[in-house]
DNA sequence: GCATTAACACGTA
DNA sequence: TACGTGTTAATGC
């Protein structure tokens, strides 16, 4: 898919006025980046605003002692580095590749004109954050909270957010080793969980995939804290 | 009791 | 072959 098609597809793109449209589309570059290697990499500066086109991605931070956490997953449709661009920092995490990625880049200079001069570019922004700042504050409640099938319900549920994953049907291309990063839990825990709510009719488990069965099930789970 | 790590066999791409 | 999954055993809070 080119970027400028993909930019179509984002709904935030399509409440832009048409010259904002076009601007967006004549300097929107597109990226490759092989399973496994790094979108960007702590420390740098972002020179640019990164769409997911294709494949899947996740941000990720390792700790001292060789642990490491997934806090963001990444996947079609979903954009990311904002946070970077606006406060002109480096970056605090990694992104790495699962799969195969096609990236959309907006240059950070255009992305900072929209910010500044943009209503509905900075209201699609604030949406963005809003549902971002959402999913960490359910995710800490879990942390605190929940139990282990509370949290991986929480986890894959979090992935479903059509703010942040407008490309994601109920069929999640996920390892349960990442569920487990995710989570905070340890991979034979995920798995040993899955195995209860799939036995529960809640999901449906495949090799590197989840599958959603009974979406309101799962929603009451997570509700239930 | 519940979760963790380590270890091993087996499946899948 | 490399990586993901299913399972068990030992250990800790």
């Amino acid at each position: 898919m080119a970027a400028a098609e993909f930019l179509e597809t984002c709904a935030w793109f399509r409440r832009l006025p048409q010259q904002e449209q076009a601007r967006l589309r004549a300097v929107t570059t597109q990226r490759k980046v092989a399973a496994s290697s790094y979108l960007c990499r702590q420390g740098e500066r972002l020179d640019h605003w990164i769409g997911i086109i294709h494949g899947t991605a996740a941000m990720v931070c390792d700790s001292a002692d060789g642990r490491r956490s997934t806090y963001v997953i990444l996947s079609p449709g979903s954009w990311f580095g904002e946070g970077s661009l606006i406060k002109d920092e480096a970056l605090r995490f990694e992104s790495v590749a699962k799969t195969d990625c096609q990236l959309a880049c907006v240059p950070r200079p255009v992305f900072m004109d929209l910010y500044d001069n943009s209503v509905a570019f900075s209201h699609a922004l604030i949406e963005q954050l809003n549902a971002r700042c959402g999913q960490f504050l359910g995710n800490m409640m879990f942390d605190r909270m929940g139990n282990a099938e509370q949290r991986v319900a929480r986890s894959i549920l979090s992935l479903l957010d059509p703010v942040l994953y407008p490309g994601t049907g109920p069929l999640l291309q996920l390892s349960q080793e990442e569920v487990g990063y995710l989570a905070g839990l340890s991979r034979q825990v995920v798995n040993g969980t899955l195995k209860k709510l799939e036995k529960k009719g809640l999901v449906e488990i495949q090799f590197r995939q989840i599958s959603i069965v009974d979406m309101p099930a799962l929603r009451a789970l997570v509700q239930s804290v």
